[in-house]
DNA sequence: AATAATTTTGCAGACCCTGCACATTTGCAT
DNA sequence: ATGCAAATGTGCAGGGTCTGCAAAATTATT
């Protein structure tokens, strides 16, 4: 019922049909949290809600919690993307916070689905850390990128056959830790400041919009997280402590 | 702060025992992951190593991750206390890098079980979401650390003496709701600092120092994340890389 | 239409995790 | 020192998670 968008490739109709499966299965485990509670689903509930079998909940998802923090695959690509794409003069944090904005412009398109899985997963932290895993997988990507943004590392960059996509142990894991510290904070404080927006964007959705405290969280950032400047209030407290 | 005898409260034979029992679970589940892979250590064997049925496992640990992750459950506590008994001059950033500061001079003490930690953690990422919810767990409580030494919140401010460490989940989750932008996203990003300072460090183990590499991302930080000085070298010049 | 490739499914099995009852240990008062 | 109350350790039963394996069903190709 719910096409997410048009995906411009046609794709074969097996294709289309593992989508519209894996779809059918993340969307079927939220609504059901969202109701009963996360820790009450079981696997079969969710598989029998979309139409498969058990078994088949696996073929999609490594594990049972996945179901609920699942978020497009393709969104890391896209932001990367975004980013080296973006205009060389513009500054590293400016950059990424461009090309995460793209993104998020989606999830306001889905406000529903997101306010359930906020939701699903303020009632249960047990799976936002889960989601949060699966956010610092896509956290190196990011950081390699905003590390060949900024300039060619020297000697170790073996970034030329783009299509090495396999994240297992091989024999040197040494080639991540060659990433200097600038990109991976970058990296992990963008990120962070994200799930910080959205968290308090769900927290004061009536009144603010998301947009407006995206914006605030990116401006604490590049002005170095100084003292707030009091949003409420008019002027700037220099720190009118009670505390005894 | 840095007397390791800090427990000072003599405490029943009885709590000793809990103690010791805990850390036996713990650190045979470390060793016997280094060695073996996480995935592939049971919980009967991590019990066996320890010397204990595999049911008592689960009145230490609530699930088999959380034997790998676990970390001083009073860690966050004491920052929290460090963070109230800081100068009230103290910019908020200062103020809560020197209360990590003081925690993570104890990890350099056991380097030895935290390198065997971070080397079971990389090998596993499905273990590093576990780790990072139970930090995120501790970032709300800092949070609201944070807002209260900011100003004193309106109206409902509970737990000021608060000595017992409930870490429930209590009948209200509406007050953290309330909590401003501005703590949240400054909790959020000083303890993704942390982490990313601790990656580096064991990436460059060698030739770097973790207080340097601390000291260097809360730099970062409080420069607003500008494009880096190109550190190349081991030293940071010094603090004033800021653009003029 | 026939064949090949892919997906779905059922089944067996190991492991995770919990509630319950009982044995053991510890702390304390008598 | 002895007995009692509280806390902890242990075994068992049972449901839930997750993984191979092989057969059935569906889709793509010839």
């Amino acid at each position: 019922m719910q096409s997410v968008t048009t995906k411009g490739a046609p794709a074969g109709l097996r294709e289309r049909k593992k989508q519209a499966t894996r779809a059918a299965l993340a969307e079927a485990a939220v609504r059901l949290a969202a109701e009963h509670g996360a820790e009450n689903v079981t696997v079969e509930t969710i598989s029998n809600a979309a139409g498969v079998s058990p078994r088949t909940f696996f073929n999609y998802f490594d594990s049972h919690d996945d179901a609920f923090v699942m978020a497009d695959p393709d969104v890391g690509e896209r932001i990367r993307c975004a980013i080296r794409d973006a205009p060389a003069e513009l500054p590293p944090l400016e950059a990424v916070r461009e090309a995460m904005a793209g993104e998020l412009a989606d999830v306001e398109r889905q406000h529903e689905v997101w306010s359930l899985r906020a939701k699903v997963l303020q009632k249960s932290p047990h799976l936002l850390a889960r989601g949060l895993g699966l956010h610092m997988a896509e956290e190196r990507d990011l950081a390699r990128t905003i590390a060949d943004r900024l300039g060619p590392r020297t000697g170790t960059d073996a970034a030329e056959a783009g299509t090495e996509a396999d994240a297992n142990a091989g024999a040197k894991p040494c080639d991540d830790a060659d990433i200097e510290l600038y990109p991976r904070l970058l990296a992990a404080v963008a990120g962070t400041a994200v799930r910080v927006a959205i968290e308090h964007w769900y927290a004061h959705s009536p009144p603010m919009t998301f947009p407006d405290i995206f914006r605030d969280v990116f401006t604490h950032l590049s002005a170095g997280l100084p003292q707030p400047p009091a949003q409420t209030d008019g002027r700037p407290s220099d720190g009118r402590s009670t505390e005894s």
